[in-house]
DNA sequence: ATTAAATAGTTTAATATTAAACTTTAAGAT
DNA sequence: ATCTTAAAGTTTAATATTAAACTATTTAAT
């Protein structure tokens, strides 16, 4: 007889399922939050420079967001476009560009956190979840399979 | 002090991000074991005729599946085209019409499922995750807030 | 019975994304 | 040094999706 830890291929089925479901709801509500014209994916990028580095390539962007290096050229044209980052040449490899976040970016960055927040705060405060960092750190195991999976598809 | 049940915007800020990387990751890989021509959204409405109901409706389609009319309209043309479902006129409601899934379309939503399952059984062998009931339960519950509060804002 | 409002579905225009072709630059092999 | 391969980024064509306009039908109000 199997315990508790049997994981049953339907199981992680129904268990991809939900996490679909949840993200379709949870982006169109987040997006409709945002100040006009910026989306998820603009977002994310302004977010990205605020948590992680102050500069970066394209190609790293694509990869920190698994989308192709013609979407990130996308999203990055439409910020560039608004002055929400600079691109310049990177003065060490010429096939390389350097994206920096400008103050205006800054700004509209914080106008999205302040959009979205009664949202989260809403959100918190009717608590739909047991005890979420135990959720994230179990999402987060699941995510670094899956990144590591995808690495290994790709070179093999 | 808090304890263990502080529910914090930015926890749920965190969890939203990791839903949808999984999101994003998961529906790619299993679009890649579809059979040529299937895509995550034709399956999607393949298997729900499997699991749910032997007909329904367009626009109850797309309720389940939370995309507009318009993506359903257009969803369930490629599906026909194929011979996968059928459309026909509602006895009850001229503006309404009946879609059903064809033997075809038996056979293919098996054919996806037959695809589909390697990947699902590597995955369950590996198991990156403690306890997927319990995530699952975890992730029902955040789904149905969500549903709640779109239904909410439709009416209100 | 007429009229107004709501509902079901389709169509259109715009956008975001992928995959693949392409250009330019860098690195490696000889 | 030259040639080949790999890498970074852009462009193009195709597709899926949304929002909004539109058509047809049903329901409700009077």
């Amino acid at each position: 007889m199997k315990d508790q830890t049997e994981h049953s291929p339907a199981e992680y089925f129904r268990l991809f399922n939900e996490i679909n479901i949840i993200a379709q709801l949870s982006s169109r509500l987040f997006e409709q939050q945002l100040p006009a014209g910026m989306n998820q994916s603009q977002f994310s990028v302004l977010n990205w420079f605020f948590r992680v580095d102050s500069e970066a390539s394209p190609g790293r962007l694509a990869a920190a967001f698994q989308v192709t290096r013609g979407a990130m050229t996308n999203t990055l044209k439409k910020l560039e476009a608004k002055g929400f980052i600079e691109i310049s040449p990177d003065a060490g490899s010429g096939r390389q560009k350097r994206v920096t976040m400008t103050a205006a970016g800054r700004a509209m960055r914080d106008d999205c956190i302040a959009g979205v927040s009664p949202l989260l705060a809403e959100f918190a405060a009717a608590a739909p979840a047991a005890d979420p960092p135990q959720l994230i750190a179990s999402l987060a195991e699941i995510r670094e399979y899956l990144d590591d999976y995808r690495s290994q598809a790709d070179s093999g």
